[in-house]
RNA sequence: GUGGGUAUAGCUCAGUCGGUAGAGCGCCUGGUUGUGGUCCAGGAGGUCGCGGGUUCAAGCCCCGUUACUCACCCCA
């Protein structure tokens, strides 16, 4: 029933109950990216207007929530002649672009190589749905200043890490490489400035099929000699046969996959990375892996879950952005986590149970009742007052499922702990 | 931005062929029960999302609208 006490469209109220669970899920993340080295730091939730709209951002820059300058007049907003020219304000709408601000910021004061985590909301403008919020946790880590791929491994086995932690099961990691895509369509002679237009056909791949992505391109206009070379990408006529494009991150997969003029360098970096964070990780090679994003560069990954029909994460190398405000360039890479999505998936979890129900008479002094309290809490107990209620069921399956293990009636006059009498919950 | 579904009590939902509203749970009152989780009786609570229309009569049919939700696009 539509209420005006909702919350706004596509954002949440946690109850006490989801909120506990979220709480311990954050901690095992937190704990398993300290672990691997990571430092957390945090940012201001809104940043300068013209910076979340340089154009780093890609198709998000457009969902971002403006904040309206304070103190407008009539006049500004006759003069606009845009609405962003009404916001000096904006939420972030991803943790990249923020973390981008703050190396510049602060450069001096971090380590050459620096480990950030970031774990906190963004704000996306989109339709609401299943998995997509509005105000949704992303759980970031990045490393700036490190441009072998070293970084890449770390970040992949720390998010790998994380999700065994959590208990997240069937996971696999789809990565592949910027410039495989970029050389790969210069290979076919794709006009280099309609690139982005093939990509993003491309990455629809699993949703429209092959003939799908064949149509969608002869349907831009790009040329059919360059259409029917892409056909013919082994990786392509695979998925064609109804097999899958996906296969092992090996050097020979790679170049099997693909069509020749590949950027070896990639192919290098894409081998060593596979081999180095070892046959334990679920690493796949996804040759039309592309990830909307504009400003990667380098490998990009992603986690699928076969149980989920969009990410759980994804990231990759974006070695021009932190360039773009500390003046000079510096490497980076990064891997999200969509912490919404992770909650959703992971099913069970320990709750903290435990704690003590003073089942409180009406006519109970209310410094009789709180000296109970006092006294348990010193003790380390977690306790809870309720009133008697007619209905003791309710009352009593309440505080089950609020943890609780055991009561104690309170009646008028009662001051010593030691003689309540305790009984137990969940019989 | 584009489609589909849904909207009735605090919650979950019934409501037939159009005849101005129901259940369960919760809540309140009283009683009952072994230092109380049982049971019984009674009670409060609804502009049927909102606005129009058709009709003697609309929760039900028609149109519009809003909200929620699912999917597309894109994404975590």
């Amino acid at each position: 029933m539509p209420s005006p006490v909702t919350p706004p469209r596509g954002m949440r109220d946690i109850l006490p109950a989801d909120k506990a669970r979220r709480e311990v899920l954050l901690a095992t993340i937190r704990d398993t990216y300290r672990r691997h080295g990571f430092d957390e730091i945090e940012t201001p939730v809104m940043e300068d207007s013209s910076r979340l709209h340089a154009g780093l951002g890609g198709d998000n820059e457009k969902l971002a929530f403006a904040v309206m300058k304070r103190g407008l007049t009539p006049d500004d907003l006759r003069s606009a002649t845009a609405p962003l020219d009404l916001a000096d304000l904006g939420l972030r709408f991803d943790l990249t672009v923020p973390l981008a601000r703050f190396y510049a910021s602060n450069r001096a004061e971090l380590p050459n190589v620096f480990r950030a985590i970031q774990i906190a909301p963004v704000w996306r403008a989109e339709r609401p749905q299943k998995g997509r919020y509005r105000q949704f946790v992303q759980c970031d880590i990045d490393i700036i200043g490190e441009p072998g791929v070293i970084a890449e491994i770390e970040l992949i086995a720390a998010t790998v890490d994380a999700l065994d932690a959590l208990g997240v099961p069937g996971c696999t990691i789809r990565i592949n490489d910027r410039r495989l895509l970029t050389s790969m369509l210069a290979a076919l002679r794709f006009p280099a400035n309609q690139a982005d237009a093939v990509l993003i056909t491309l990455d629809k791949l699993d949703k429209i099929g092959v003939d799908g992505v064949l149509a969608e391109l002869r349907d831009r206009g790009l040329p059919e000699a360059a259409v029917a070379a892409l056909a013919e990408v082994p990786a392509l006529r695979a998925a064609a046969a109804g097999e899958s494009a996906v296969s092992a991150v090996t050097a020979d997969a790679i170049r099997a996959s693909l069509p020749a003029g590949i950027d070896e360098t990639a192919v290098a970096d894409l081998a060593a990375i596979a081999d180095a964070v070892g046959a334990d990780v679920p690493l796949a090679f996804d040759p039309f892996l592309v990830r909307g994003m504009g400003y990667y560069t380098g490998p990009i990954f992603e986690v699928a879950n076969p149980e989920l029909g969009y990410s759980l994460g994804g990231g990759g190398r974006y070695d021009g952005m932190i360039g773009r405000f500390a003046g000079t360039d510096v490497a980076a890479c990064g891997f999200s986590l969509g912490f919404e999505r992770l909650v959703d998936l992971v099913t069970s979890s320990q709750d903290a149970r435990g704690g003590s129900a003073l089942v409180v008479d009406k006519d109970v002094a209310a410094s009789d009742t709180i000296a109970l309290k006092r006294m348990l809490v010193a003790s380390g107990e977690r306790v809870r007052i309720v009133a008697r209620t007619n209905n003791m069921r309710a009352l009593l399956e309440r505080l089950e499922v609020d943890g609780y293990t055991r009561f104690a009636s309170v009646r008028a006059g009662e001051r010593d702990v030691a003689a309540l009498q305790w009984r137990a919950l969940g019989e």
